[in-house]
DNA sequence: AACTGTTACGAACTTCGTAACAATA
DNA sequence: TATTGTTACGAAGTTCGTAACAGTT
């Protein structure tokens, strides 16, 4: 699992669109289709449900959202203590 | 900054030897001296005293040394949390 | 001389973008 | 037909390993 496919995985959450996601990140859609798909594989668990207009969260990807999320915060945390540490 | 990077990280932190730590995780010196020192590039802070027969922590080193090992745990937590709540 | 870490360069791998496709309103 | 997401394939970028180097005991 990387960080960046959790900040993938949040961007198309928040959205919930991943062509209009894609774009707030500056990236295409087949990517990042790519890699919302290969966390899904790599976790073993559906986190969206393909609709025809757009993308609905399963309870599992409800979960992941708030995991993500918080452990993105952690990752801020984490640059921020050691830059300020110099 | 990637996960990846912090896990090196810990790994050389722990052995306390590039070379040795490059073994036990199955990686060349090379490849491993590089990513540290492109963590210290982005982070902006020394992390480690170069030193004759081993490296040492900085005190910035033993500061991401902790941070380190709690967002690795973090990160096994999430993935633990979502795998399980199939 | 034997051990450490670093730098240079080409190979392997991963991710990316374009193009073509499938599905739904 | 207009919008969405997916799959295929070649290009771009990143990481890796080998080789050559520099420093310390």
């Amino acid at each position: 699992m990387e960080l960046r496919q959790l900040r993938y995985f949040v961007a198309v959450a928040e959205t919930g669109n991943i062509s209009t996601a894609a774009m707030k990140i500056f990236l295409t859609q087949p990517a990042l289709s790519r890699q919302i798909k290969a966390l899904e594989t790599e976790i073993g668990q559906c986190l969206l449900e393909r609709r025809a207009h757009s993308v609905h969260l399963t309870p599992v990807g409800e979960g992941l959202l708030r995991e993500a999320r918080e452990l993105l915060q952690h990752v801020d945390q984490v640059l921020d203590r050691v830059r300020g540490a110099g």
